[in-house]
DNA sequence: ACTCAGGTATTAC
DNA sequence: GTAATACCTGAG
């Protein structure tokens, strides 16, 4: 465990509250310096506005510039990407401008799996404790600033956690499909390496699909915001079904099929439809 | 007491 | 293939 500091310098379309509240990741909180820590891979994580740059400061293993670099996905041109969204409708100009500072996360495949699946009819505080829970009962401890702070478990952590157990820190239902899903990659039954290889996302979303837990949102879920990094799919929640309905169709959202939905916004958005549906999302729950 | 929340699995047409 | 229903939990 190391000490490192590393500076973003002057990013452009980056906003650290668009970032962590925009719905992609549950571990991020808010200190009263308005900085935020967070847990990413083995490394305690914080990141704080000083004038235009970030100055970040970690404890961990891995090397800060590359971990940083990599998850908050800074090699990507998010403004070409938003200029060119913009062009598309008034929709995608006003969500944009509402969401500018948005970036789509790098974050663990593991732990986005694992975590999605919790979020299944589950409310975001929930979310939160659960997987906090979790993360301080059979994750590492590391020490940052005096306080500690816990890893997402691996696979082989919760290996020989029970069903019970999974009930017992209040996952509810979801704990056989946790434990089921575990077991699956344990066995290497579906590997995760394999997928982040495979560039053919349908082939991928197939394979997410038949692990426990996981249906067609949360697997839309894993592939935008893991580091599978498929920026076409396009999830679809309550809230973006509410958005595309009063956006696109007019009609009752509860008689609109997400097939529909879904090709709407393949028509629309292309490649770049999981970006999109990230500001909408984003403009219509918080705005 | 009752509804709702980042859906999924199961069962029945 | 598409529709209806149950499902842990805890906050409002």
């Amino acid at each position: 465990m190391k000490e490192q500091q590393y500076i973003i310098k002057n990013p452009k379309c980056f906003n650290l509250k668009d970032i962590f509240t925009c719905g992609q990741c549950f571990r991020w909180e808010e200190n009263e310096d308005k900085s935020y820590t967070g847990i990413v891979k083995e490394n305690v994580i914080n990141i704080k506005k000083q004038g235009n740059d970030y100055v970040i400061k970690s404890v961990g293993n891995d090397e800060i510039e590359k971990l940083v670099i990599d998850y908050f996905d800074l090699n990507r041109d998010y403004k070409a990407l938003q200029e060119k969204l913009s062009k598309i409708d008034e929709n995608m100009e006003k969500s944009i401008k509402y969401g500018q500072g948005i970036r789509l996360l790098n974050q663990d495949l593991w732990e986005t799996l694992i975590s999605f699946i919790i979020s299944a009819n589950n409310n975001i505080p929930r979310i939160q404790k659960i997987i906090k829970r979790l993360s301080k009962n059979f994750g590492k401890k590391i020490i940052f600033e005096n306080n500690e702070y816990y890893t997402f478990p691996t696979a082989q952590e919760l290996k020989d956690v029970s069903i019970e157990k999974y009930r017992e820190l209040g996952l509810g239902f979801r704990d056989k499909r946790i434990y089921e899903t575990t077991q699956i990659i344990l066995e290497n039954k579906v590997n995760l390496q394999e997928l982040e290889n495979n560039p053919n996302t349908l082939e991928v979303r197939e394979i997410l699909l038949t692990l426990p837990g996981v249906g067609p949102k949360v697997a839309d879920c894993i592939l935008l915001f893991s580091d599978l990094k498929r920026l076409e799919v396009f999830p679809i929640d309550v809230w973006v079904n509410r958005v595309m309905n009063e956006l696109y169709i007019h009609g009752d959202e509860n008689k609109i099929s997400k097939k529909q939905i879904e090709q709407i916004a393949k028509e629309k958005f292309g490649n770049l439809a999981g970006l999109a549906q990230q500001y909408l999302f984003y403009w219509r729950r918080d705005s």
